[in-house]
DNA sequence: AGGCGAGTTTGCGCTTTGACAAACACGCGC
DNA sequence: GCGCGTGTTTGTCAAAGCGCAAACTCGCCT
């Protein structure tokens, strides 16, 4: 009945040199839900039941501090495992995971983590690889955040966007999703305000080309040119 | 010829459930090494060949930004893994590491860690878990830095160094080992200067007592009352 | 077609905090 | 015991960018 086709998932990152047969054996306990743009797919301090794997759109993992600040800890792209609380140990979610567009995703009860991890060692290494992965990340963004001007992280952001999660356009690259001058502060950790300053000014310049809910980095060397540029030196 | 004792790594959360034997076998590759304050234990960028366990001491980990900026991305505790790049399938130290003070470390060369993996799951899920902690950690202080002042991340901060490295003294709890305005500075984002200048106002509000390269909470409280305060709510 | 609302733009004042500078003090080594 | 260097204190100044406020505009829904 799960009608879930092992096609879905060759050709990934995590599940690469795994046989037909594996990747059947995978999917025997996984569940493809459709998550609609909005939606909350897990949300901060629930318990963690399930681990996921994004198989097309994009997710925003968002963290909420106790007095309602939020901040994007970062998007998920098509491909990716999230929501791996069990791979940390954890019994809660840390952070929620909202669709940014309409989104279809795989689940798979917890149980199974240790069960895939004994079958497949190798799906247990790229897992904890993407985790390592993501500590050097956040990392880099605490030194972006300890070292660099607001514009300077902006762009920074920006760059990295157009990287994941970019798409040809007409005149330069667009960010393959919706996203606000709010989101780009929540990633950024500054204001929308000041967000839409900066996308102002760089539009004046020739780099973005931006509008609701939509940028299109036009200039990318230029940005990048931004994203150097170091004031504190 | 090792002469490194078991006891030296039984009760150490790492290995929590391992047998006599088992910690014995730990062993058998291990070296022991002293590293004098001050001194490099690993650095940022080299190939990474070992991976470390602190027997006793502080140890500073460190990320330099190309254009010079250093960050202090975490303290090392005594009975911790550190330099564990091969558990994120990386070959190079994503940062140094340096002796707060006078430290002895084991180190094993990297193939052991698949190996002791392999022999003992518990170990290897523990040492997944303390990378899962650390990125949880490193999240934690991305928000901090997006919706804190200064004021309330040095508290956080101060107050999470005498947690993990607090030693009663006469008049209140004290970082037990040498640390400077710069480290404090580098820890939170700032500069030196801000941190001085908080350092003073807290002395005279009767929260730290502070010194060269010392620091005393002396009303754990106080502080956290100061942590707590928000002014962009 | 029109209205509503989410998202965006922009102005202004002000606080926080960084930059620069200079003097100071503690402790170690000679 | 003295001098030197590292670490610390403190002052002044400047400006980045936040808070607040208000206007605006595009899309979408009815």
């Amino acid at each position: 009945m799960t009608g879930l086709d092992r096609t879905l998932i060759a050709g990934l990152e995590t599940f690469r040199g795994l046989s037909d047969q594996a990747l059947e054996r995978v999917l025997v306990h996984a569940r493809s839900a459709r998550h609609p743009k909005g939606s909350e797919i897990f949300s901060q301090g629930a318990e963690a039941e399930s681990f996921f794997l994004l198989l097309s759109g994009h997710v925003r993992v968002v963290r909420t501090s106790p007095e309602g600040h939020q901040v994007i800890a970062r998007y998920i792209n098509e491909g990716e495992l999230f929501g791996i609380a069990v791979a940390m140990g954890r019994s809660t979610f840390p952070a929620s995971a909202v669709a940014a567009v309409d989104c279809v995703a795989l689940a798979w009860p917890n149980r199974e983590w240790a069960e895939l991890q004994a079958l497949f060692p190798a799906f247990g290494a790229s897992a904890y690889q993407t985790i390592g992965a993501r500590l050097q990340e956040t990392q880099a963004q605490v030194m972006e955040m300890s070292t660099e001007q607001v514009e300077q992280r902006i762009a920074h952001a920006l760059l990295r966007l157009v990287k994941q999660a970019g798409r040809k356009a007409a005149d330069g690259i667009e960010i393959d999703f919706p996203i606000t001058r709010q989101d780009i502060a929540e990633m950024t950790g500054t204001t929308l305000h000041t967000v839409s300053r900066l996308l102002s000014a760089w539009e004046q310049r020739g780099l973005v080309r931006s509008g609701r809910q939509k940028v299109v980095v036009t200039d990318a060397h230029g940005l990048m040119l931004v994203a150097e540029h170091r004031r504190r030196d």
